[in-house]
DNA sequence: TGTTAGCACTCTGTCTGATTGAGTGCTAAC
DNA sequence: GTTAGCACTCAATCAGACAGAGTGCTAACA
């Protein structure tokens, strides 16, 4: 369904006065503030179809038109031109970056401050679980007499320590003799991909020791698995009240309370993400009833070619899509980039 | 300045009250509900009296009283008896523990939660630096040609990896004697003791690979200065804004920026913990202004004997500062035990 | 001399009604 | 098809009335 030219300059309008004032907008505002050499009157036959269309509501009679979810899907997927960055922001973003790209954990961090201080809404990433990393290496370090670390090394350089209780006493060199005969199995694989073949191949090898092989396999599925939970990075929490559609306290204890459950967090930025590169979802688009009064911003990214993730913007619905766009679409490109 | 008995059951009654109604409390409601036996004119010329010695305030003429910061001060120094914690609570605290008291991180985290979720208010548990506590061991993986993984074992068997370039290809071996000697000097010695003789010795032994030597000594301290400002655990946040006093965005909003500076929480949870063992906070005794309008107590604990930190809840000037006491003593005394 | 009943007084919170202003929808003229 | 004009609607604001909770004071009582 499709607006003729002056409809969706008026729509247009609509949505932009409602941006930046976040109240209702009424004819003769349009037909004063916007260009457009229309009286209010034919202003008002307008949007009394627009109406009828779906794309803007009344909050009550005879009160200004504010946009409706419709009219923001609208407005994003028609009428909005993507402008490009100011300049000096994309200066920022590259320049924050600048030696600081080895580390995911680090630019994860920059990525996520970035969003934040830049939307001036909350930003969420989702960092890649473990388990669907490769694994480069293990290592044991003989600790005490019966107790060792385990060190295990995936291919995208993050590091988990397990401490592991031995059996019986192991020498150093019988802990590296076993680590070697499971890095040449092991290595490159990814824990997922972990059958039974595998498995009982690496038993075979290491019959001698296959309490010890169990321990240190359970111990690393165990901790991968874990650390799925806490996958999500979240910052720029209290911005977000600044708006005044969070003038209310009631609102403000349902949108923490979607912040603060991470598997929430962590199916809502997973959902469609391996289908869509990027989406915008406006309200109730949104499945989590919690931010059915806001838009979510999501994007895809891969770090240095190796493996992915999700970053996202939250904010009110008559945030500045364009601009939010615009800024993901910077900075997974940098992430992106291999150094 | 102590006060009769009448006046002091009379504020114990008037704080009783108003903890669980947060409303101004009046005469009439005392002389009802409180079994004083006295009628509430008396009450009244009593409640004057509290009223001029400064333990009681009326927030507008001819409303009921409510307990100033001096009154509750007086109610904790005085009144209030320790009573012992709930007996089902006590088995809720032991059994979560059971099996999990090994692992610092696992301990704090229960430790944590159980307070958010026993007091019903936000809990921060304050983590000791890695650079207040010695160095057990490091060690140097290989992981690439000119790339080693140093990993950093602290004696309360905190780990930490670091990843280092080397100047030039090394052999296996090579890091392994490099380790060693960094090990017989450094071992048991905390980062904070490192000293020039100490170092200048190590450079003496260690002249071929200075350079190596100055990499991974610059990488532990940069790394474990880092983590000190990530010490401070948190969580509970949202259940706060159930209580009547936060009905307010601002409040909210005043409340959430204090939560959100890692550092000012550090300042608050240090400040005199090494000469108090217990603190209660209240109301303007805080020092941190966003949170003058609230209750902090704090506790510090040792994990196993080992080192310190410092746990505590933040709560409403009316929480209940009896039970959260308990608690918290009864959780560093869990913590303490080695097992 | 301490306690109490009674009463006038004070202040908040809530409700009501009047008023204002922004904005619409409709009609009739251009 | 566009526009000016006008009646109408509704939220927001304000003032005044009123009820209710609670106090402080006074005078009587034990």
């Amino acid at each position: 369904m499709s607006l003729d030219e002056r409809k969706s300059k008026i729509l247009e309008a609509i949505i932009l006065d409602y941006i930046s004032t976040a109240e209702p907008v009424g004819s003769r505002t349009i037909s004063k503030k916007y260009d457009l050499s229309i009286s209010p009157a034919t202003i008002r036959n307008e949007m009394s179809d627009l109406e009828e269309m779906g794309y803007i509501e009344q909050p009550y009679t005879s009160a200004g038109r504010m946009p409706s979810d419709q009219g923001y899907r609208y407005y994003v997927d028609y009428i909005m031109k993507k402008n490009k960055l100011d300049e000096a922001i994309e200066r920022l973003v590259i320049s924050s970056f600048k030696g600081k790209i080895d580390r995911f954990d680090d630019a994860i961090r920059i990525s996520m401050e970035l969003i934040a201080k830049i939307t001036r809404y909350p930003s969420l990433i989702l960092a890649p679980g473990s388990e669907s990393s490769s694994l480069s290496m293990i290592r044991m370090l003989k600790v005490d007499e019966k107790r060792a670390l385990l060190v295990v090394i995936t291919e995208n350089n993050q590091v988990e320590n397990i401490f592991v209780d031995l059996p019986y006493e192991f020498k150093e060199s019988d802990l590296d003799l076993l680590t070697s005969v499971i890095n040449s199995k092991l290595s490159g694989t990814r824990i997922s991909q972990w059958n039974k073949t595998i498995i009982s191949e690496l038993y075979g090898d290491l019959l001698k020791q296959k309490d010890v092989l169990a321990t240190v396999l359970d111990s690393i599925e165990d901790r991968l698995n874990q650390k799925k939970e806490h996958r999500v990075y979240l910052t720029g929490i209290i911005q977000m009240l600044n708006e005044p559609e969070f003038r209310d306290v009631d609102k403000v204890k349902n949108i923490l309370s979607f912040f603060d459950d991470k598997r929430i967090l962590e199916d809502v930025l997973t959902k469609n993400s391996q289908i869509e590169n990027f989406q915008v979802l406006i309200g109730n688009e949104n499945e989590a009833k919690e931010i059915k009064e806001c838009s979510l911003i999501k994007r895809s990214y891969s770090f240095q070619g190796d493996f992915q993730g999700v970053m996202g913007v939250l904010g009110p619905k008559r945030m500045d899509y364009s601009n939010a766009i615009s800024l993901l679409e910077l900075i997974s490109e940098v992430l992106e980039r291999k150094k």
